[in-house]
DNA sequence: CAGTATCCCGACAGATACTG
DNA sequence: CAGTATCTGTCGGGATACTG
């Protein structure tokens, strides 16, 4: 299995950004850490993933050409979770009143800074991937 | 709005690793992608990302200190994630068989390798949810 | 074309009680 | 102590039909 080398060091290292982000992690309650989540719970949703990552390919799409790339999501899905990412700002929605109506939807600055997250940890998840369902496998073999 | 700025280049560069990624990302089906998504899903849920990160803080844990730790999981919760987390490899099991019994659970290596990339997230999260929750506020306003 | 409005269903979380 | 077992409710997603 071929691991990226995790020094003591750098567990130690996590450790002190842990403490330094949330103080002494022995609160009660998670408020200190909901906001965090909170951000990220409109955003590492399955399918939010994906349309930021069809929007990072293609600059600037329509509702019913994300409806197609973004393959198996329904009209309410897809139309709540843009709701949502313009909500939050990860995206720009532009209406051109023509008959028919064309609506645009691009990814913000800010959409590309998560965006740029993203790849990362998709990045680390394809390079794991194989080591992580073998591990699966072998562990449900027992 | 304190973004860090995102230049045309780096929007060129989010699309070609996209594309490196996934090749043509036309596809009908998500299947290439589906992988990734496997592998994050166990490990993007809400509670399985405070198991780490607790993991990380304190180095080894019992099952009934995390169950204090994480606040609010039940045990049947608790216990399905651990399974799920010790199977895809990001911890260690051990059983002390004592009376009464004593399990211990800590990160492995590459559990340890999946936290940085959690801490990486986590801090751009932080560093920008006031962006994020005044930007959903001003959205509802309306 | 770009969405709403409904209805329906199943997975999954929470609570509680129990056990080796 | 470290978990199962079970039941129950809900919440969110899919499918479909409709509209400005």
């Amino acid at each position: 299995m071929d691991l990226e080398t995790i020094t003591v060091n750098q567990k130690v290292i996590s450790a002190k950004k842990l403490k330094k982000m949330f103080g002494h992690l022995d609160l009660r309650d998670a408020d200190l850490i909901c906001p965090i989540r909170d951000v990220m719970a409109t955003v590492s949703d399955k399918w939010s993933t994906l349309i930021i990552m069809y929007l990072g390919y293609y600059p600037v799409l329509r509702f019913n050409e994300l409806k197609k790339k973004v393959y198996g999501i329904s009209n309410k899905v897809l139309s709540e979770r843009l709701k949502q990412l313009e909500g939050d700002g990860y995206l720009k929605r532009t209406m051109y009143p023509e008959v028919p109506i064309r609506v645009e939807y691009e990814l913000t600055d800010f959409g590309h800074s998560y965006l740029q997250r993203l790849i990362e940890l998709t990045e680390w998840a394809q390079k794991y991937k194989e080591c992580v369902l073998s591990n699966r496998a072998n562990s449900q073999r027992k």
